[in-house]
RNA sequence: GUCCCCAUCGUCUAGUCAGGUCCAGGACACCGGCCUUUCACGCCGGCAACACCGGUUCAAAUCCGGUUGGGGACGCCA
């Protein structure tokens, strides 16, 4: 058996968006776990929408989830002449023909079949032109495009998807497709089967929006005399008012980059994009990458479209809650020396990365990561919520500052006399800093939750958090001597 | 309008091909409880679905037909 062949090709018209990306995930899984090869190629021939900082993009955002190719990128339009030349076989194999129907004609009679509730396909006007006809127009100088030759044939033409099984369609019900514009360029039908032949590609996986390409694009393959590839056809991903996911509707919140930006850990994105469409088969939901590998298979795939379930301006979760929750569940549960890179990262951005972390400080710096990732969403939540312990200049957040530290005005002064008190004690102990600030409570006779919250407002800026005293001990007791004692600035 | 695809909790889904073990299981979200000086984590519990109508069958979420609903395609975009 020869080895499988896979391809991503994206049009370089915007950012890597998480339909392309769960594309691209489910091409390099099936890739990876038969031991083929993904080949990246940049379908560019749209060169009037098509942009460099696109192609980065969306290479930035292949590398960041971790999806690597083994050929490419591949550029569509370093193969034009390719493509033309594949365009003059079927003119002159008689399964192509030259159309001079203008666009203002074919539009006006789209438009008109629209309105009249008829059905808007190509009316075939230049099919069966004769060649003098033709060279006539061409001697005008009339502009024109080179069209596909659907076979007059009865019956159908069908292939087995490997997701959705056997799919046909009858051949009187295709339309003439155009394969070159009239300024000579191929168009996408013909340029992506050329390349998919000349690349070998043994499987396309691509979208349910792709179904009636493919029709068409079997008729390609049978005209230039090439095999067909399997097909697969996954389910598109909706949002959550079911229309199509889109860069231009959604904007930021479907690329993959606001997923990095916002610091979710990549792998966990993958885990949460193949599921969108995809199961075991089981309760299952949690894969290491070896795991999904081994795990994943076409058949397997849904039939039915998935909603990507965020809700616009959702106070509570700033995307689909589930893909937090799974980010989350890696951030929780992942191995400290495998969180630490990402979050060294997060904070060098601040510049809150000390090297020391990297050094003699690198068990307490995952101490502490441990200590404080429970209740953490994202990467970022490090730097934001958890900023107070690799800096001094975090925010004393509202509700804490009037909740447990304005309402109790004895703080003001109980506060810096127990940074004293922490300052003279012989041991900086778990044990010792609790009984001091117990006792601190005692002789102010107030609970010890007012002496504590109060503590956790002034040294964290937070309203909740770890254990008290392990927080102290995570600080060290220069710094909470240092913050203690600056309680009275709060007050003012 | 034509063609195609799809249809289980709010969402992601298991179960459908090989009908009975499913008055439908898991996860997220939500609600309640336990734990806890706080908040999380964790644990326990709860709410919540087979779109509808017929048919086949001793038996249907599962098979068949229809209806409805949703989506996609119909470009000199990809």
């Amino acid at each position: 058996m020869t080895e499988s062949r896979l391809r991503f090709p994206p049009s370089p018209t915007g950012y890597l968006h998480i339909g392309g990306a769960r594309t691209a995930l489910y091409n390099w899984l099936y890739a990876r776990k038969t031991g083929g090869k993904l080949i990246l190629r940049i379908e560019d021939t749209d060169t009037e929408r098509s942009t460099t900082d696109s192609i980065e993009g969306i290479l930035d955002g292949l590398n960041w989830l971790g999806i690597d190719w083994d050929e490419g990128p591949y550029f569509q339009t370093d193969f034009s002449e390719e493509h033309r030349n594949a365009a003059e076989t079927l003119l002159k194999t008689g399964n192509a023909y030259k159309c001079f129907c203008s666009r203002e004609t074919l539009e006006q009679k789209r438009e008109a079949a629209l309105a009249a509730k008829e059905s808007v396909g190509y009316d075939g006007t230049c099919r069966s032109l004769a060649p003098e006809t033709v060279q006539q127009k061409e001697a005008a100088g009339i502009p024109a495009v080179i069209r596909f030759k659907v076979p007059e044939r009865s019956g159908k033409i069908g292939y087995d998807d490997k997701v959705l099984g056997r799919i046909e369609s009858s051949y009187s019900e295709i339309d003439d497709f155009v394969i070159v514009r009239s300024d000579g360029n191929p168009l996408y039908l013909l340029c992506n089967v050329v390349d998919d032949i000349r690349d070998r590609i043994s499987h396309v996986i691509r979208g349910q929006d792709h179904m009636t390409n493919t029709i068409k694009q079997l008729l390609l393959y049978e005209a230039l005399g090439a095999p067909v590839p399997v097909f697969a056809h996954m389910p598109l991903t909706l949002d959550n008012k079911k229309a199509k996911i889109s860069k231009r509707n959604h904007g930021e919140i479907v690329a993959v980059q606001f997923y990095k930006e916002h610091g979710f850990i990549p792998w966990a994105f993958n885990n949460y994009l193949v599921l969108l469409g995809w199961s075991p088969g089981n309760d299952r939901e949690f894969f290491s990458r070896e795991e999904l590998i081994e795990t994943f298979s076409l058949e397997r795939i849904n039939r039915s479209s998935s909603i990507f379930n965020y809700r616009k301006d959702d106070p509570k979760f700033f995307t689909d809650p589930k893909a937090i929750s799974i980010n989350e569940h890696y951030l929780r549960s992942m191995p400290i020396s495998e969180l630490a890179p990402f979050v060294k990262e997060r904070l060098s951005k601040e510049a809150l990365w000390d090297e020391s972390y990297g050094q003699e400080r690198r068990q307490w710096f995952h101490d502490t990561l441990e200590l404080i990732r429970s209740r953490f969403h994202t990467i970022n939540d490090f730097t934001s919520l958890g900023r107070a312990y690799f800096a001094d200049d975090y925010e004393i957040e509202e509700k804490p500052l009037k909740k447990n530290l304005l309402k109790y005005p004895g703080l003001k002064t109980w506060l810096p006399e127990l940074a004293e008190t922490y300052k003279a004690a012989e041991h900086f102990s778990l044990e010792e800093t609790e009984r001091l600030a117990r006792k601190c409570a005692e002789e102010a006779d107030v609970k010890p939750g007012v002496i504590i919250n109060g503590m956790r407002t002034v040294v964290t800026g937070q309203l909740a958090g770890p254990s008290m005293f392990d927080i102290l001990m995570t600080l060290g007791r220069d710094t909470v001597v240092r913050r203690l004692k600056k309680t009275p600035e709060l007050f003012a």
